[in-house]
DNA sequence: CGCCCTAGGTAACAGCGCGTAACAAACCGC
DNA sequence: GCGGTTTGTTACGCGCTGTTACCTAGGGCG
């Protein structure tokens, strides 16, 4: 798998846009749906990693949607929903949602239970797997995506400028998967207009190298953005090897 | 897998008990642990398919207990705390936590959250095989299945290419298998494109070679990269496994 | 026991992917 | 508009990687 790509359902255009918009920044890939319809068309037309799905539709309950493609699919579903009561909960796990959000939630919180329900799909699948500590740790660097301030747990803070920042940010929703300069580029942009530039500039590289000036112990070797020769570029976790 | 054994960690008896009478009405084995130190005890001495995690406990908090697991462990976790605020939860995603409940909580809706972070657990099983912590070690050597990184007697650390670290993790995945050239060509393979060349070419020679004078004590008379002439190579393991 | 053929070790080399310094353009706050 | 910062481009050099070629070691066989 390479960057996640998230499927935002909801009927509420601005509801929806918010929340394809706060996944992207996140380093996700996004994209919306506003009914039943266009969930199976965009399911059609290509992968889906996560489906965030709103329960209350114009044209077709949420439950409903989920319980229909939960007979065909596994793909994962986190159910958003402004109906907080248990009663309801119950109903959408039933369906075979994953996990049940509830309105107003803190966006936030939203991107860590969608890494978490990722995280858990993917631990099985991926041989690679290994250790997150150091990457989560390393999430709470990233606290201000917009002024790129970056505190370290040491206390001293590094100042990353927003390309920079976003960098970051994408190889933290994708630890441990090898990514291409292209998937990189696609990732960073936000605007999602197809813009897909870097066909064969250095800009990826130079970015990853001033990245890791900023947060690599020693730039020289680094531990945590590491390069995948022939392919792209890693975060790894550094693990520590006990003697 | 059988039966879900549903690990319930909480210090205070009362709540504990309760839990894992309520967990066994509802289908699911269930254990109890009181203690950071229990919970070892317990996962050592037996499977454990989810770990209901009190944040709050006497000995040690419930987040560094889920952030020692994930270090090491797979298992799935959902962590059960009073603290209900929006940075406690994060706090718990980020640990590597699967879902995070709030108490008082619906022992309903818990058992159905449960069940779908174990449905999720499942269906992508069928690929999951248990891993262990490779490291291999051997006359002052360690070697890290997982990083692919080495360290010498007296600490040392000595830098493989990416290449030479892939080889590396091939081998300790295959330890006393003797794996023939198009056998490590396929495995070091990345991209799973299946562009599996080195037919008739010498690079797997040349890239053992260098590993060799790498990692070997005398390259001259290699004892952990054995050949296998006419076939291929095996590590040869005069090392012990840590599990 | 010695010969010979083959498989493997490895030094040397060439291609090239990547790191990065330096420069230029774009951007931004004032 | 102006200085400072950020971002992409270019160019150069280094180190990684596969290829080739030559040599040694092993082992089968007379």
């Amino acid at each position: 798998m390479a960057i996640p790509r998230v499927l935002v359902v909801d009927d509420d255009a601005e509801m929806r846009t918010m929340m394809v918009t706060w996944m992207q920044r996140n380093g996700f890939a996004a994209v919306g749906a506003g009914s039943g319809a266009e969930v199976t068309a965009q399911l059609g037309a290509g992968r889906v990693d996560l489906i965030l799905l709103d329960v209350m539709l114009g044209d077709e309950s949420g439950v409903d949607i989920c319980r229909r493609l939960r007979a065909e699919q596994e793909v994962p579903i986190i159910m958003v929903s402004a109906l907080s009561g248990d009663h309801q909960r119950m109903e959408g796990y039933r369906a075979g949602a994953d996990d049940y959000v509830a309105k107003p939630f803190n966006p936030d919180l939203l991107v860590e239970r969608v890494r978490a329900v990722l995280r858990r799909t993917r631990r099985a699948a991926s041989l690679a797997h290994r250790r997150q500590r150091a990457v989560w740790r390393f999430a709470g660097w990233v606290l201000d995506g917009r002024s790129g301030e970056v505190r370290a747990p040491g206390g001293y803070q590094v100042a990353l400028s927003s390309r920079e920042g976003r960098l970051l940010q994408v190889f933290l929703a994708n630890p441990e998967i090898p990514l291409t300069r292209d998937e990189i580029a696609e990732a960073m942009d936000v605007t999602g207009d197809g813009a897909a530039e870097a066909a064969d500039g250095r800009a990826i590289d130079v970015l990853v190298g001033r990245l890791r000036a900023k947060i690599e112990e020693d730039p020289k070797s680094p531990t945590l953005i590491r390069t995948a020769r022939g392919v792209g570029y890693v975060l790894a976790v550094p693990v520590q090897v006990e003697g």
